[in-house]
RNA sequence: GCCUAGGUGGUGGAACUGGUAGACACGCAGGACUUAAAAUCCUGUUCCCGUUAAGGGAGUGCGGGUUCGAUUCCCGCCCUAGGUACCA
């Protein structure tokens, strides 16, 4: 029989579902290892090429694990809330949760196809009520806690309470909005409930309060900072303006320095942590006070560089400011008034591009220098950003090129503070020099002069040391009805959480999926929807990052009605092992994910400081577009005749996308391309070499440029396995790279050529029960070490050449040895799952259980010496590798030494006096 | 600007801690089989010189350095991709 890659895939996808293969077992001394791929949104485009990348890459490491005898958690799923089913609903009127089960559907059948060991049995879906009922309980769980900076660590929100109802505010070390009363403990218990609620609402890790949102009305929604690129919306690209609305939002930021303390650990991509660093934004600096006696109060700034204290030379507010107004004299307002309607009509585009031009008003103000008690003029500027720190900056000219480029523009003093500094040209930050113009400082190195110099400020109580975060709380609301409800009602206009026993809260319907006409969430469109038919719920829904911050929970135990999953669950999978997924959640997801993993550990749900310890990136495929390329006439009209690539120079021309399917090898197919469009039926072709060649240029995967292939259709033509050998083949996994289709007959041939090495000629499958020779050992255990090697290092390229090398030898040597197959079959298994289980079978075992057969242990006797090359000095110092001359058995260590050319060159002439043995192996080289 | 990754044949890419650069595959060229084509198999394929060959020279973005030996390590520069940006 030939090699029948069709039925003999669908034979073993259907064997692996009909008998829950790859369901773990639940009772087993295994070990565990958990494999997580991150959840795909089921779009209505389908899967492309692309998409299977990463799910190929962890289903040949699952099932290498899996052969390596551990207990295997391979799990998939659906993030399936999200914004373009809501789109489509509203184009349409077509319920979201229809469109979304359709396009659920198509997914499945197109993974299955691939033939991934993934468990279906524990598939999970984020708009499903069972999975969003836990969802909505994992918000409570933040709602009901606070963070308690002495514990460091999140704590019930009943524990503060307690702590109210002693000693009231008093010595409370929590994490809290900014505005937050202090009270004593007869004052705590007078309050009304009201008051109360109002009160602990500012402690909680999921709240409520009036904040500064970005807000895209085009998507009529709130966005999070990582969904706003340069500006703009991330999906859409529509316009994002900054607006004061009440809002949900989670103190993420009470776990910045958790969330920075815990990359360490991790085994993550260096590139990803460091985004994750700087998204976090740590620094360590102080707070200094400016008194303005006029005001009875201090302008609070925050400062990276306190020992540059004495070359303040004036101030400078964020427009936004709140003591602008204050602040600004009656001579100034005017002015003043002017740059902050300048400055708030540009958009925060055009504040980014223009970072270059120098602008600002002075407010007549001044305040007192801390140290020298001199005046300091108080100035607002755009380039002061109100979001960052305390909204206001010490200017320092000689130490920042900002306050330089300033202070030179508007003629303020610019004051030397180092004797290492020249400042002529532009601002010197340098920490190097000894300070002067410093006061009680001058003559002090940075090291000694920071600690003096807080300390006063500190006694002075007008500044201390601080660490300052870049980054902000997360809004949690979103204006949009395709997402998980908020389980909380409105009473007194306060918000209360509905019953534990009340979960889930399930999504409404209503007539339509845009804002009510009064510009309130769709959610306000649901009928009679009240709680106790009296109260309000909440109209906004979770964002999309909602569902996916805590799903590698789920799977561990996802049919759970009473816990989110069970302690034992919890025990025994404990965290995920390795995850794969594409770089682009650096700032979203994973932030999020470790966040909402911190907080259930806090709060006594599991063990486990982070939920993913080992991430690898895998690149994204992208297009490869071909073209075509039109003549035009004279009036630079489109004509029927199109030239080939080579030749194009010669005509005016313009190019279109063909579509890749009727390409091949970048030659297109002309008589497919006339029925490619009506109107190309009539085409001609000005061909090169009897051929028409197309352009080609790498782009985005999408329909409109005709460049996406469809996975299915691979399978159709080569199988499965090719096609997860060939995106294996490609590169390295970490890499971005365009598709190419080229190349992929070379893998096709190569599995081919592992099914004819078991069929002989008359297409029967046969066997050889000789025993192999000593070259045929070789080739095996050549190819055993490497692949294990390479899988372990996620080089999973190399481990397909090694493979493809390894089948050419025994092709070469004739070998169809039983022993020699039956183990190479076992190392192949993961990259090419439905062929080596067809012959698994065929060579009489039971069907099926490769997926559990032993890894084969490699065995270094097989290989000669020269595999293993190893460094050699001469002399204790000189490095050399002797791998290529210890192939000889019969070499002495002198005829080894001396058949190597660079050693010969090395010593020169020169007698070899001594050799110096280490386990049978010379280690160094006396001369 | 800053941070991170990378730059190797016609193409995708190998070379794991410095040790025969270009594995493996595509493409291309030639050959076998065939009336022919496809499929399959075999041979060659970094570039330059050498009629073939033997042989020689150059070569991993550019310029230096360390070393017996550098794609690999160090210094300076150029380019590409991703991230980030008045963050005080």
């Amino acid at each position: 029989m030939e090699y029948n890659h069709q039925s003999l895939e669908k034979k073993w996808q259907n064997f692996w579902a009909a008998n829950g293969t790859f369901e773990p077992s639940s009772n087993t001394d295994k070990p565990k290892y958990y494999v997580l791929d991150m959840f795909p949104y089921p779009s209505g485009a389908g899967l492309h090429v692309g998409h299977p990348l990463g799910y190929i890459a962890s289903d040949i490491f699952s099932r290498y694990k899996r052969l390596k005898g551990f207990n295997v958690l391979h799990p998939m799923g659906y993030d399936s809330f999200g914004l373009p089913a809501e789109q489509y609903a509203i184009q349409t009127g077509q319920h979201p949760a229809i469109t979304t089960e359709v396009n659920i559907k198509r997914y499945r059948e197109q993974l299955d196809n691939i033939g991934f060991s993934f468990d279906w049995s524990r598939e999970v879906r984020t708009s499903d009520p069972k999975y969003y009922k836990w969802t909505q309980w994992v918000f409570m769980q933040l709602f009901n806690a606070w963070y308690n900076n002495d514990a460091d660590r999140a704590e019930s929100i009943d524990t503060l309470k307690a702590l109210f109802e002693i000693s009231g505010t008093h010595g409370i070390n929590a994490v809290s909005d900014d505005n937050v009363a202090e009270f004593t403990a007869a004052q705590w218990k007078a309050f009304s409930d009201e008051q109360k609620e109002a009160e602990l609402l500012k402690y909680r890790l999921a709240y409520l309060r009036e904040s500064v949102v970005n807000w895209c009305a085009s998507l009529g929604t709130v966005l999070a900072n990582d969904e706003v690129i340069n500006g703009v919306s991330e999906r859409g690209g529509y316009p994002v303006e900054q607006k004061k609305m009440m809002q949900w939002s989670m103190r993420i930021t009470a776990y910045a320095d958790r969330l920075l303390r815990g990359l360490e650990g991790l085994d993550w991509p260096e590139p990803l942590v460091e985004m994750q660093r700087n998204w976090i934004g740590k620094s360590v600096g102080a707070t200094v006070k400016f008194p303005v006696p006029e005001l009875n109060g201090n302008i609070e700034v925050f400062t990276t560089r306190v020992d540059t204290v004495y070359g303040v030379s004036f101030i400078v507010l964020a427009p936004e400011h709140e003591w602008v107004d204050a602040l600004t004299t009656d001579d100034q307002r005017l002015e003043v008034q002017q740059y902050i309607d300048k400055t708030s009509k540009k958009s925060e585009l055009d504040r980014m591009a223009d970072t270059r031009t120098v602008s600002g008003a002075f407010t007549g103000a001044y305040a007192k220098h801390p140290l020298t008690g001199e005046k300091v003029a108080i100035w607002i500027a755009d380039y002061v950003l109100a979001g960052y720190g305390t909204g206001a900056v010490m200017a320092v000219p000689s130490g920042d090129q900002r306050d330089y480029v300033f202070a030179k523009h508007f003629g303020l003093p610019i004051i030397p503070i180092s004797d290492s500094q020249n400042i002529t040209e532009e601002a010197d930050p340098n920490k190097e020099g000894r300070y002067i113009n410093s006061d009680f400082i001058n003559g002090m190195t940075y090291r000694e002069a920071v600690p003096v110099l807080v300390a006063k400020l500190e006694a002075l109580k007008l500044g201390k040391a601080k660490v300052n975060y870049r980054m902000r709380d997360a809004i949690f609301g979103r204006q949009r009805y395709w997402g998980e409800p908020v389980p909380v009602y409105f009473k007194d206009n306060l918000p209360r959480l509905i019953k534990e026993s009340e979960l889930p809260l399930v999504l409404p319907e209503v007539n339509k999926y845009l804002p009510t006409e009064t510009g309130e969430p769709p959610l306000a469109r649901a009928e009679n929807w009240k709680y106790q038919g009296q109260f309000d719920y909440e109209w906004s829904t979770m964002p999309g990052w909602a569902g996916s911050s805590w799903y590698w929970f789920r799977y561990m135990d996802p049919t759970n009605e009473d816990v989110f999953a069970s302690k034992q669950a919890v025990d025994y999978w404990q965290s995920v092992d390795l995850y794969i997924g594409g770089s682009e959640h650096a700032t979203g997801h994973l932030l999020y994910s470790r966040f909402w993993n911190k907080v259930l550990k806090d709060l006594g749900y599991h063990e486990q400081e982070e939920p993913f310890k080992k991430l690898i990136n895998q690149g994204m495929i992208q297009g490869r577009s071909s073209f075509v390329y039109r003549v035009l006439d004279e009036q630079g009209k489109g004509t029927n005749t199109f030239v080939s690539y080579g030749l194009k120079d010669q005509y005016t021309t313009n190019a279109l996308h063909v579509d890749v399917s009727i390409v091949y090898h970048d030659i297109l197919d002309t008589e497919k391309f006339k029925s490619f469009r009506p109107d190309f039926a009539q085409a001609e072709f000005i061909l090169e070499d009897g051929k028409y060649v197309c352009g080609t240029e790498v782009e985005k995967m999408s329909k409109s440029k005709f460049n996406v292939v469809n996975p299915d259709d691979i399978i159709e033509s080569f199988g499965a396995d090719t096609l997860r050998l060939y995106e294996m083949f490609l590169g390295p996994l970490e890499q971005s790279k365009p598709w190419n289709t080229n190349g992929i007959e070379g893998v096709f041939k190569f599995l081919r050529k592992l099914w004819r090495l078991f069929h002989g000629a008359d297409g029967n499958f046969y066997v050889s029960d000789e025993e192999p020779s000593k070259a045929e050992y070789k080739s095996l255990h050549k190819i055993i070490k490497k692949v294990e090697d390479d899988i372990e290092r996620f080089s999973f390229n190399t481990s397909v050449s090694a493979s493809m090398i390894c089948v050419n030898e025994l092709i070469d040597l004739k070998c169809n040895k039983r022993k020699i197959l039956q183990e190479l079959i076992v190392v192949l298994q993961p990259f090419a799952p439905h062929i080596t289980e067809e012959l698994w079978a065929l060579l009489g075992h039971q069907p099926g259980s490769i997926s559990f057969a032993n890894y084969p242990a490699f065995n270094p006797d097989y290989l000669i010496q020269s595999e293993f090359a190893y460094p050699v000095s001469i002399n204790g110092k000189m490095k050399m590798n002797l791998s290529l001359a210890l192939d000889l058995d019969k070499s002495t260590v002198e005829e080894v030494v001396l058949a190597n050319a660079d050693v010969q060159r090395y010593l020169d002439g020169k007698n070899v006096k001594k050799f110096i043995f280490v386990q049978g192996r010379i280690i160094n080289i006396v001369v």
